[in-house]
DNA sequence: CGGCTGCTTGAACTTGTTCAACAGCGGTGG
DNA sequence: CCACCGCTGTTGAACAAGTTCAAGCAGCCG
């Protein structure tokens, strides 16, 4: 059986088959779907368990007092949200479903057991939490630096890196089911000024989007006009290994 | 003796006395200092040491490849840097200090070894980062959303907070040392346009601002302005306790 | 068919930028 | 002691990027 959370986990430490199969059996037992465009969470709300997106898009967002609304992050297949069980009363901010979503929903007691005895794997939720911050520290520069143009293509940049590590692109295709309304929200400007901005790239050859389908026929070139320097993304094998005593999964 | 560290973490765990002494001990070992406007670390470096900032503002910042910088995250005393270290081999972006700095240079193996022994500390360190990334998020909102007199009332009220519970506001007021420079890195806006700015913020008695201190006449007027809520600071107390044996610190 | 959502376009407008100049201040070296 | 330099803050005026408002169009679904 496909086990997302042990492929997503093993990039940040070294599971043994233990490892993987406890994470395998918890991201099992409780699945839930939402439908698109639905809150999965909202601020306020008191988490009660770890979830894990099995299929589908979601989005983090905050909203402001007046109705202004960003979106902070999306949540691709095997990403994980509301870690903040751990630390929050109420959650802070909202989750919304942006497609069909499936999830496994884990409670937190069993999360927490399983990382008093098994070092590995808290040790990877741990980096997961730090890899997330540092995408966050990416679209702070994106907002406060790029222009629109370099904003669209390293979101664009960003979303196409992060699918592929998880085998949801193909080539130089991937899905793209935000509306040009999600885009702004993301990035900040309003839904005319991305429109205006796809155009132009689409004009220059850098993407391709229609269906829904986004199309990078010249990744580098596009990665240019970003400035996307992917390190951030932390897509790299682990560098710690508990006591090897156990066989790897 | 002064235990900044324990102080911070008390307040995502409860510690035990050992854990206090322990965490005192590590912070007291190898002190540093570096003048203003020095890097502390630099993108592309290999980080060796966790850092806990004990005097001093220090700040994170990226770089585009073009010489545009962002500055986003400032680092108060109390504040841990790198704790990337256990992710990292190399730093995905700088950190310089503000004025002269004084810090704490925890080596990695023994922050490990006491994260095997003493699971409050273990958790403490990963709430940590992930109010960090709640910090983070925010900041995000304040780019995409806020404007720019927002975005400086929100910036004010949030230092002024987390300068609050280190015990370095006083009353209505703080220390400020940012430029106008700096303050325009961290809200992506011109110092031009964040002298303006400031005017008029000054203009309308929500904030005195001279000799880098900053008076907050008014805290909820300057809070309503920015739409500041700051539950996303998580400036509470423990919610989880180990096996209770042990005597509180 | 009607209504909804998302995409596109135009034109006026606003916010924030750029460029340039200057004032004040503190530190340094002759 | 004074002249000078560099840094920060301030101001004005022209400009550019992105917003707002408004209208129309296409596709989809019931």
């Amino acid at each position: 059986m496909y086990n997302l959370l042990a492929l997503k986990l093993q990039r940040f430490a070294a599971l043994s088959q233990g490892d993987v199969d406890a994470v395998g059996q918890i991201s099992r037992q409780s699945i839930r779907t939402t439908r698109a465009r639905r809150d999965i969470i909202r601020e306020g709300d008191t988490p009660h368990h770890v979830k894990l997106i099995v299929d589908g898009w979601a989005f983090r967002y905050k909203m402001l007092p007046d109705g202004r609304r960003q979106i902070v992050s999306f949540l691709l297949p095997g990403d994980l949200c509301d870690l903040n069980v751990f630390l929050l009363d109420e959650m802070d901010h909202s989750i919304g479903a942006l497609t069909p979503v499936t999830y496994a929903e884990m409670p937190r007691d069993l999360i927490e057991r399983m990382c008093d005895h098994r070092p590995a794997i808290s040790r990877a939720l741990w980096l997961e939490s730090l890899v997330v911050a540092a995408i966050q520290r990416e679209w702070t520069v994106s907002l406060g630096q790029r222009t629109a143009r370099e904003r669209i293509a390293h979101l664009f940049c960003e979303i196409f890196e992060r699918l592929d590590t998880v085998d949801l692109a193909e080539d130089d295709r991937c899905e793209m089911p935000l509306t040009q309304i999600d885009l702004g929200e993301a990035t900040g400007m309003t839904a005319v000024h991305v429109n205006r901005t796809l155009q132009e790239l689409r004009r220059e050859g850098l993407i391709v989007l229609n269906n829904r389908i986004l199309t990078i026929p010249d990744r580098h070139a596009l990665q240019r006009v970003a400035m996307f320097n992917p390190s951030y993304l932390h897509h790299h094998n682990p560098k710690w290994e508990p006591t090897p005593s156990a066989a790897m999964g």
